[in-house]
RNA sequence: GCGCGUAUAGCUCAGUUGGCUAGAGCGCAGCUCUGAUAAAGCUGAGGUCCUUGGUUCGAAUCCAAGUACGCGCACCA
């Protein structure tokens, strides 16, 4: 260039094409190389403090994109909390223990070859040693949680979660307790819950119970409500209706229906509702109870045990297989069983009432199960004896009618319902109400132990067995009918393998009785009262107190093999005699037997097993439980094992909301209030957040092909299906894009993530905001703008300095107030319409021609003016990457430290949190420039509706305010509004501008008036619109009678001839269409400066390259060019105007309105 | 079955304490502007603010009932 610019500290910007991810990787190079992470906790070091604690992800796989939105909001506030100068803890924590470990490690050594069916595999890796092949495979689950704790930190590095790692081989060689990270698998971990049993057995909560439970043979292992939920399958299964003949009343039967036949070994009682009719039903020489509404019922109708008679057309219908029978009714059973011209007959009613306490005689009365007092086998027995809530009898014995209440019902099955105490939840409880002894038939493999004569060794799931049970029922003449029946059934959600309900042995914490406030519940409950649940519409205390309300007893056993080992010790003759042991050295100090072997390794199974101890009331050794915990007791842990007591309670914590009620938010609650005797409550606020979904707003899922990995997020790039399903490759997408969708989002909702949301972010904020920046360093550089110049007092700024410095403070205040209440996304927004309306929109726009001026042309007050412009533009970028940088770390790093230009701090992370400069708020210009915005909006508007081009001059603006903003922004930024709309004057007008008309709505004048509308229309046209306006706002017009409303007249405005109008809220301008042949030529004038850029673009040139210009055309557009020449010359940098084509120039032909003109340039 | 929540444009969603003509983005149609622009602006089509009733001068907003969907709990013989 020509002139000596003095030399600018700001580097020039790409705008084009920009590589963010790559960016990003620089970045967190910088961030290494300087230190800047440690420096930024030197900073607050003793500061106030702000605690932080992260609930553990599950190390067993790498990250999806789901876990970024999460640790987004981790990142967020921990940065935001520290901008604002509080000390934090910066730890985070590693899941490790539990059955999810434990799949993906069978899967392993399953691809690596070794027999793996069932769990009993597991115990045989090495061939005949238990204890070695569960130690193979507890080491083996912990190689796989340090691999992908190691892959999770690399991830969250790149996320930009800060955090204190653990990052060289040097870090993770150590034991997980002396990791940065936490651990829940640490030594520390699993004591600290040993801790907390003991705890609750010194409050007498911990107890061995009974309960029947989903159970996978296979795997060996009970499943929980939440595993079960996601493995059900529309399956058939052969059911069948059962005699069960009353003892006293020969010759009459109980009929009862079943799905799982195999569980009728096990029947102990009958359940009715007493508030039913039954009918008794005589078929040939027998007579059989069966409820009355069941009887004729449509089977195949499903879901309807209303009250009221459904309206046909809602009737469901079941879903069925194909090539599965339709069920007939009960009735239909009958007809068929009594054979050709006979029939059933009903001899009578019964009230169910009526029949309770019938003993009846069951269906395997033969088998040594049912003739074993307080049910079978003997270990359960033992329990129920001493549960002291069963009599002494057997189930042969105590087979009688009871009161199911209104879980009985007739629009399935008979109404009356075969109870197996030892095989159904609902049938145990019916069973200790009734005294009705458990019978539990199947093993952990799911096979019938001894005691079950022709049914011992078979398998409850195989269908074969439901056979052979069927075989038994006939030969003792029980059998009435059987059928195919369809119904939705779990099976195990790794191996899909049908569960069964099978009655366990399993370890609780009582929480005190359902639906009270009292016991353990009810001090949770308490606690749960202190801590404020977010975002409020979620009402979460509501449903943590809901949840706390309804849960049953803590179930804290699982019958696997990785995990916390439960320090449980049970006298090795007396099954109900058992101690718990609270720590390392209770348990050195009882071990009478194994402590050797122990010492050395963590307490993980098989090692911990080994230990023994005495039991001091009857000197016999106690062996411990060989089950492992629940992993929630893991997690629930954390407040009190990785945080010091000083550090309690956590300020903040926030996790994905679903599930976590009942599970990570209760167990941390729980945990919590045993551990300080309810007087601390783990956390003061929880910011829940919704799910992930794909960009269609479908559940991710691997299977599906729709989930998507944070790496091909982050850095590779990678495929996702679009609309129609064809595959979709996206390029990396960066974490800053991804952790402002995450942060702009309704945490009370789910967001959709995938490369279009994430391009839609990108240019909706990342770009606008990079382009502002860009602007101004692109421009800075060139023109050698020197940030160390005085500044500029605010007072003596230009309006639109002050007020977009005046808007950038209440920006500021609203970020602050936002992070301060955990509600980032109401920032988020708010920056975007700042970036996006404010800044980009308005203040750039409305200011290039500062930037643009030549320093050397201007007089003093004018190079003042745009030094003004320089630093109000670089103070407002500046702040924004203040405030922007806890949600977008990387690209506010970027900007910064060319921004900076050499002064302040290294790194924006070690930068204070804006605060408000109260004395540049100036809410009268705010306001008075909304108006402005409001009139130029308006003004185009009515442009538009006259069909002129901006880029015609036009005569005149008239605007007549709704308000005395309005007026003092008409006042003060007339010149902006006419440079805007590029008309040549503007002024207030009092009076309206625009006149009303009204005419009747044809879409439904035929209606009102009685398809004669025309009268109407034309009584209409004959009055005032301003009154018809005005009653039709009151809601009180009519015409010719007819009262009408605000949709049957369509009131317009229109501005009288030659002007065109527009209005909004009160708010009318009107401009001026006409035209005059001055306006004309400097229309066309600046149409040929358009048509010149253009070329000048074409011809490649730099903008600040200047050319020879000859414009070749007719009379008219001549003339409009020779008038407005000194124009055109200084807007294209044309430094000669020339009479003819240069020889080697660029040469372009357009047209401008209509007339030809060439345009030759050449660059010299 | 019990409890909680949600329902606003084709899609994704904002809408503070009730207030005048209910908004944004994307998509669609048309127009415009443009040497910071992967841009942007304007206009249009598209709304029973789920329905009904109530409170109020006034309801998308508050209250009640209903419907649909989601979630939790219980259950699925």
């Amino acid at each position: 260039m020509a002139d000596a610019v003095p030399h600018s500290p700001f580097a020039r910007v790409e705008t084009q094409n920009v590589d963010f991810p790559a960016l990003e990787r620089a970045i967190l190079q910088f961030w290494d190389e300087k230190d800047i992470f440690e420096r930024r906790k030197a900073r607050n070091a003793g500061r106030p403090r702000w605690s932080f604690l992260d609930g553990p992800i599950t190390a067993n796989n790498p990250m999806g994109v789901h876990h970024a939105w999460g640790r987004t909001y981790k990142d967020a506030y921990n940065r935001y909390f520290a901008m604002a100068g509080r000390d934090l803890r910066y730890q985070q924590g590693f899941d490790c223990q539990g059955l999810w470990v434990e799949v993906e490690v069978e899967k392993e050594l399953k691809a690596e070859g070794k027999k793996l069916d069932a769990k009993r595999d597991i115990e045989n890796l090495v061939p005949g040693d238990e204890p070695a092949s569960i130690d193979y495979f507890v080491q083996r689950c912990k190689d796989r949680v340090d691999k992908y704790a190691r892959v999770q930190t690399d991830q969250s590095i790149r996320l930009g979660y800060w955090m204190n790692w653990d990052r060289g081989d040097a870090d993770w060689a150590e034991r997980p307790d002396e990791r940065k990270s936490y651990f829940t698998m640490s030594e520390g971990n699993n004591y600290t819950i040993w801790s907390f049993l003991k705890k609750c057995h010194h409050k007498g909560l911990i107890y061995r119970g009974y309960d029947v439970m989903p159970w996978c043979g296979r795997c060996g292992v009970g499943l929980s409500e939440m595993e079960m939920k996601e493995g059900y399958k529309l399956v058939g299964h052969k059911a069948a209706f059962v005699k069960l003949p009353l003892r006293d009343r020969p010759g009459e039967n109980l009929l009862v229906w079943t799905t799982t036949p195999w569980t009728l070994t096990s029947n102990v009682g009958a359940a009715v509702n007493p508030d039913l009719t039954y009918l008794k039903v005589r078929l040939k020489d027998e007579v059989y109870y069966v409820a009355k509404g069941a009887f004729k019922l449509n089977r195949m109708e499903g879901g309807g045990d209303e009250d009221e008679p459904t309206p046909a057309a809602k009737k469901k219908t079941r879903d069925w297989l194909d090539g599965v029978p339709h069920l007939p009714s009960i009735e239909q059973h009958f007809k068929s069983k009594a054979g050709k011209g006979a029939s059933y007959e009903v001899v009578g009613e019964v009230k169910g009432a009526d029949l309770l306490g019938l003993a009846y005689r069951g269906p395997f009365d033969g088998l040594p199960a049912q003739n074993h007092e307080y049910g079978f086998p003997e270990e359960v027995a033992k329990v129920t004896r001493q549960g002291g809530q069963w009599p002494a009898v057997t189930a042969a014995a105590a087979h009688k009618v009871i009161d199911g209440g209104k879980d009985v019902t007739e629009t399935e099955g008979t109404g009356i319902v075969h109870t197996a105490p030892g095989c159904g939840q609902i049938d145990y409880g019916w069973g200790r109400a009734n005294g009705l002894p458990p019978v539990a038939p199947i093993d952990d493999a799911g096979t019938f132990v001894d005691g079950f004569g022709p049914l011992e060794g078979m398998n409850a799931a195989d269908p074969a067995t439901a056979e052979v049970v069927f075989e038994e029922l006939k030969k003792a003449d029980r059998l009435f009918a059987t059928e195919r029946y369809v119904h939705r059934y779990p099976h195990c959600w790794r191996c899909k393998t049908e569960l069964l309900y099978r009655l366990v042995d399993e370890w609780f914490i009582n929480m005190g009785p359902r639906n009270t406030e009292e016991g353990f519940r009810g001090d949770i409950m308490k606690v749960v009262d202190r801590v404020t649940f977010l975002p409020e519409s979620l009402n979460g205390r509501a449903r943590e107190r809901d949840w706390l309300w309804n849960m049953g007893d803590w179930m804290v056993s699982k019958k696997r093999f990785w995990g916390l080992t439960l320090p449980i010790w049970v006298d090795d003759q007396d099954p109900t005699d058992f101690e718990v042991i609270g720590s390392r050295e209770e348990l050195k100090e009882r071990a009478v037997e194994g402590w050797e072997e122990f010492d050395g390794h963590t307490p993980h199974r098989p090692w911990v097993d080994k230990v023994k101890i005495k039991n001091p009331r009857t000197g016999n050794l106690m062996s411990r439980i060989p089950d492992v915990g629940n992993p929630w007791l893991d997690a629930g842990i954390v407040a009190y094992s990785t945080m010091p007591a000083d550090w309690r309670p956590a300020d903040f914590i926030t996790e994905s909301f679903p599930g976590q009620f009942r599970n990570w938010f209760y167990a941390l609650l729980a945990m919590s209030t045993m551990m300080s005797d309810g007087q601390e409550p783990p956390f003061k606020t929880l910011l829940g957040h919704g799910l992930v979904k794909d960009q269609f707003g479908k559940d991710m899922h691997k299977s599906e092909g729709n989930s998507i990995e944070f790496v091909a997020a982050a850095d590779t790039g990678g495929t996702v299906r679009d609309a129609k399903g064809n595959p979709q490759p996206f390029a990396a997408i960066g974490a800053d894009v991804m952790r402002w969708l995450y942060c702009r989002q309704n945490p009370a909702g789910n967001v959709n993530f995938g490369p279009d949301p994430a391009d839609e972010v990108r240019a909706r904020f990342i770009l606008k905001l990079w382009n502002c920046y860009g602007f101004f360093c692109n421009y800075a550089a060139l023109d050698g703008f020197d940030p160390g110049l005085p500044q500029v007092p605010a007072c003596e700024r230009a309006d639109i300095d002050r007020w977009l410095l005046s808007d950038l403070q209440l920006l500021i205040k609203t970020a602050r107030a936002a992070f301060e209440r955990y509600d980032v996304m109401a920032f988020c927004l708010a920056a975007e319409e700042f970036v996006d309306a404010k800044l980009s929109n308005w203040y750039v726009r409305r200011n290039r021609d500062r930037f643009w001026s030549k320093t050397a042309e201007l007089d003093e007050a004018g190079r003042r003016d745009k030094r003004a412009a320089y630093q109000t533009l670089h103070t407002v970028l500046l702040d924004l990457c203040r405030l922007c940088a806890p949600v977008i770390p990387f690209l506010t790093e970027v900007m910064w430290r060319n921004l900076r230009a050499g002064a302040g701090a290294e790194s924006v992370h070690l930068t204070d949190y804006p605060a408000a400069d109260e004395e540049l708020v100036d809410a009268g210009l705010s306001e008075e420039m909304e108006a402005a915005r409001g009139v130029v909006s308006l003004g185009l508007t009515a442009r538009n509706a006259a069909g002129v081009n901006v880029r015609r001059p036009l005569a005149g603006l008239r605007v007549r305010p709704a308000g005395d903003a309005g007026r003092r922004a008409v006042d003060r930024f007339a010149a902006l509004i006419a440079d805007e709309l590029n008309v040549k004057q503007v002024s207030l007008a009092e009076e309206p501008l625009l006149r009303r008309s009204a005419a009747l709505n044809p879409k439904t004048a035929k209606a009102r008036f009685k398809g004669k509308p025309e009268p109407a229309a034309a009584a209409l046209a004959g009055m005032d619109p301003e009154a018809v306006a005005a009653d039709l706002a009151a809601g009180m017009f009519a015409l010719l009678g007819v009262p009408l409303t605000a949709d049957d007249v369509i009131l317009t405005e229109a501005a009288p001839g030659g002007w065109a109008g527009a209005s909004d809220k009160g708010t009318q301008v009107a401009i001026d269409t006409r035209i005059t042949p001055e306006l004309r030529a400097e229309g066309l004038a600046r149409d040929v400066v358009r048509f010149v850029q253009n070329a000048r673009k074409d011809a490649g040139l730099d903008v600040a390259d200047r050319i020879e210009l000859f414009l070749g055309t007719d009379a008219e557009l001549r003339a409009a060019i020779d008038a407005h020449w000194p124009t055109i010359a200084a807007e294209t940098q044309a430094v000669r105007r020339l009479d003819a084509p240069p020889a080697d120039g660029f040469t372009a032909a357009v047209a401008v309105d209509g007339r030809p003109l060439t345009i030759a340039l050449r660059k010299v």
